[in-house]
DNA sequence: CAAATATCAGATTTACTGAGATCG
DNA sequence: CCGATCTCAGTACATCTGATATTT
């Protein structure tokens, strides 16, 4: 194995990343979809769901599904938009936001396992040197260029 | 989308460089473990399929489909072991030799487009972190230590 | 009629799991 | 009998493609 070869510590990192949060979630009945989902709608406030697919960056083919589960928990409600009848507005409700807590705190004990042996100035670099290759490589392909923080 | 979330960066920028791997090494008819592997090959010479599941970290049940693909080319031969009749021994063919210049030139085009908007100190800076990770949770796993260049 | 929205069905890639057969 | 090796079949996850229906 070539460890210098960027691309293929990047996949393998990933496949660890990914089995860090898929574990992490599902012990409380979740995925990170969900996260991803509620913290956008906190955030940001009740979106059709393609709009919260272009804050989210889940494909809208996964939206389905995904709303789907957190309705089916109570964490939100979809309702048709009056305003525009192609749309669902998805809404938190109470315990969603409750939910949202929750997994906030599940997605930081995640990041603290992933990143353990990093100290926090490396974790700084990494996340930056990440987001430049990803800001990149979305412009480079025509992506809508992300909701920056 | 919290683009200070280092898991779903990971992923994500992930999923970009599997696809430049992917389309950039489907273009010369390969994949990427045909170079992990040819690569693993030059460097070591020949083995079993079993060692080199261990020395490039492809799965053993994958390991199957990618020397036959590699066969099928002629980029490796695959001998029972004498001294132990459970084993296939692979080695490379001459133009296996070839091919793997072929893929190294290819892999190098593909690390190239991949980090296209980081420093060369950015580059190093990356994949030393990235490495300090991967070292880290093989080993939490109970996985043998990768060989280091 | 073009574009946006929502839904559904399915393909793709990497990695992994489990089962079998054979051999040491 | 345990353990290693090889093979095959199938799973899991995230992502993306394509098709359809509805509405703007």
């Amino acid at each position: 194995v070539d460890l210098t070869l960027p691309s293929w510590l990047l996949t393998q990192t990933a496949a660890y990343a990914t089995r860090l949060v898929t574990d992490g979630m599902a012990a409380i009945d979740a995925r990170g979809y969900h996260y991803r989902l509620l913290s956008a709608l906190e955030k940001d406030g009740p979106a059709s769901q393609a709009d919260l697919g272009r804050r989210t960056g889940i494909h809208l083919s996964d939206m389905v599904a995904a709303v789907n589960e957190l309705a089916a928990g109570g964490y939100v409600e979809r309702s048709p938009d009056p305003a525009d009848k192609r749309r669902n507005v998805v809404t938190v409700t109470p315990a969603g936001r409750e939910r949202a807590r929750q997994l906030a705190v599940r997605a930081g004990e995640i990041q603290e396992e992933l990143l353990a042996p990093l100290t926090a100035a490396e974790r700084a670099q990494l996340t930056g040197l990440l987001s430049t290759l990803l800001v990149h490589h979305r412009a480079q392909q025509g992506n809508p260029p992300l909701p920056m923080p």
